[in-house]
DNA sequence: CCTACCGATCGGTAGG
DNA sequence: CCTACCGATCGGTAGG
């Protein structure tokens, strides 16, 4: 087996590990020891896979903006009415935060603990997603889908309540990724809308 | 002056700073020198008022969950519909959110640093608060003002978009609490309701 | 991948 | 309220 490969996958074993610690302890709270054991090595070890505890936040960080920034491509281009563009925008959301345990560390609390100038390139590639999911519901309200609401507020709103769901869903549950899609998003949709 | 009442004002300072510093950089991240520099002491000095870092941490969670507490107490013996009992504790944390700023270090993420017994303690309170408050939104179901949503998609839901605002909300914005009361109470309202 | 170890910083104490 | 300092732990390196 090449080096390489077999670098790639334990590299990817010790992210997965880190983004559950992560969510779990927040970054600061989480030492190079802790992650060490959760993949059975010794803390120098990590260092034959990664560089240091910030670049694991940082490929956390910036690997979800781009898939963000990625699906937000597609619903700009995407046929449909502006609530259609919305309710995919929210099914992303949803459906991250219930199957990718890496994503939930980038959008929530984590990203801050980056360093300049790491810090300043990812909140201007949040900058960016939020504006245009933005300007999206400006679309909305324009067109008249939406009722007339200030849009920064109806953009955090909409963004922000569909946070919960990284620490409180769990797989086993009897509530499916699909029921919070139709419930979270015929809740917010309806309070959105116009009549 | 009594030293007693010197040494009050002083912690409570010290909490006020703290609180600030564990909303920017979180509570681990937050050293004591950190503490004392934006309190202009020395960071062994800070220990003749407080006696753990963990003590006010502490006093921040279990002072707002008393008051989250108290508002919740008040609301179950307001005569009104549901709709209005449900805006009501919409407008405290929207108004806790914009006014005080110890709140929000409590009620986000950063109580799960507390160690035992606190940990549970702080849980319970917090298990204790949502559970009410779930027992509220049921009621709205049954009564027929709620359309029939699963209590605890629309508890989160509600709760935690109303959570964006603590890093959001700028005193200085034209963004007044009121209209963020209206808006995004208007939004959550209407999104539950049952036309 | 390990043992051994580094300088820096942590929360907190002693003593005045 | 300060100076001086403690043991523990941090992220990370050297060397094999």
């Amino acid at each position: 087996m090449p080096t390489t490969e077999k670098n790639k996958t334990k590299k990817q074993l010790i992210r997965e590990a880190a983004a559950r610690l992560f969510r779990d302890k927040g970054y600061p709270a989480t030492s190079m020891r802790d992650l060490a054991d959760a993949v059975q090595l010794r803390a120098s070890s990590l260092y034959n896979h990664i560089s240091s505890k910030e670049e694991i936040l940082k490929d956390i960080c910036f690997g979800n903006a781009q898939r963000f920034l990625a699906v937000m491509e597609e619903v700009e281009q995407m046929e449909g009415s502006v609530t259609e563009k919305v309710m995919a925008l929210l099914r992303l959301h949803i459906r991250t935060a219930t199957e990718d345990l890496t994503s939930v560390t980038a959008f929530n609390d984590e990203w801050r603990h980056l360093t300049e100038p790491h810090l300043s390139e990812f909140k201007a590639l949040r900058k960016n997603y939020e504006g245009r999911f933005q300007a999206i519901i400006e679309e909305g309200i324009r067109s008249g889908e939406f009722q007339a609401v200030e849009p920064a507020i109806a953009l955090h709103t909409l963004f922000s309540a569909v946070r919960w769901l990284y620490d409180w869903y769990k797989p086993g549950k009897k509530i499916t990724a699909e029921v919070l899609e139709e419930q979270v998003g015929g809740l917010l949709m309806k309070g959105l809308g116009r009549k």
